[in-house]
DNA sequence: GCGCCAATCTTTACGTTGTCAACATATCGA
DNA sequence: TCGATATGTTGACAACGTAAAGATTGGCGC
């Protein structure tokens, strides 16, 4: 039996968020559906999201929790260059396996004026400060150059930022395991020691 | 004196999008919004774009001829190397000089299912025909190591294109030249032959 | 247990939007 | 000249985001 109050709502609606964008991409996200999705009145999603771009934060955030998860599924103490690939190959398979969810992280609307969430930019630091970091213990072990990690985890979030963002766009051709696995190569023959 | 026939709707549609674009992002852009602008009525862009995908698609075709225009500023008789030097800073200076237009380029909602328009696709492919052009002259001078033509220009495309969308979102504390400078430097530290 | 307040959800309402159908007007070729 | 076609307008409709106001619930002091 339906209760007046919901108990977790936030969840549900971005569950139910996250299953409009997987199917029907992010124009095909709106309040009213999210609602519907977790059964609830149209005007609920205000009180935990504010806006649609809100929702959207909230959704994000999700997102790069995935993300994250995604790019430390190497197996634990494995060399830090096999981590370091790990982020590209985990990245781009995210991406491509959850494309609507990443394409809602990356979406115009987000990107204009500043985060409305907290926690929103808290996650996406986090991500950021893995792959510094993993750069780092790649330079410690003597895997990558010298240099600014910051810059050398500047380029490679790039390459990979933008083969993932080309692949969702179907920009290429090929398959996404191939591209990841080319792009990861072809990336650290320039990123190596020497 | 306002004539019933416009002349040339479908352009000033167009200019009126982009306009709004760079003003207030992909968000507020809307078909009644660039039917004010360009001084018709609400439902008269339907007869050139359908709907609001078609019209978006119609200011990507704009975007893709800007963008390619960008990549080939270099000055007349430059080595290949040069050339590609400049597919990277300018398309990442036309990305963070039109950042409405190039989000838009790359709205979600162009990216789902086939391309609306014939010429979009072939602007865009245009786009990218010129990127592998440069790497084989690239190749054929000797600055860029052999292999694959395309899959060396995926790799360059990706980190490229990474950039500036990272770039645009603001995802760097660092001016979108210094970026350039530093991403173009990196790419072709991995590119270089020999 | 009781009362009150804040949080949560619903209902109602309003303006805007995309899209369609019906109609009006201009252009162009047979 | 005249009709077909392209181009633009008007009117209508459902869906949407958002705000205001009311209903319901949970929690906390007492």
């Amino acid at each position: 039996m339906p209760r007046y109050h919901h108990g977790d709502l936030a969840r549900a609606l971005v569950d139910a968020a996250v299953s409009i964008l997987e199917k029907d991409g992010p124009h095909a996200l709106t309040l009213r559906k999210a609602a519907r999705g977790a059964g609830v009145s149209h005007a609920a999603p205000a009180h935990h999201f504010g806006d649609l771009r809100g929702l959207l934060s909230g959704v994000a955030i999700r997102g790069w929790q995935g993300l994250l998860a995604a790019m430390r599924e190497a197996p634990d103490g494995s060399a830090a260059i096999d981590r370091m690939r790990q982020v590209g190959t985990g990245y781009i398979g995210f991406a491509t396996a959850n494309v609507g969810l990443f394409r809602a992280m990356f979406h115009p609307i987000l990107a204009q004026g500043p985060s409305p969430n907290d926690r929103h930019q808290a996650a996406r630091e986090a991500t950021w400060a893995y792959v510094v970091s993993v750069v780092e213990d790649c330079q410690a072990e003597g895997s990558v150059r010298a240099g600014d990690a910051k810059a050398i985890a500047r380029f490679a979030w790039s390459t990979t930022h933008g083969a993932a963002a080309l692949c969702v766009e179907g920009a290429f051709d090929h398959s996404p395991v191939e591209i990841a696995q080319t792009m990861v190569r072809d990336l650290y023959l320039g990123l190596r020691s020497g």
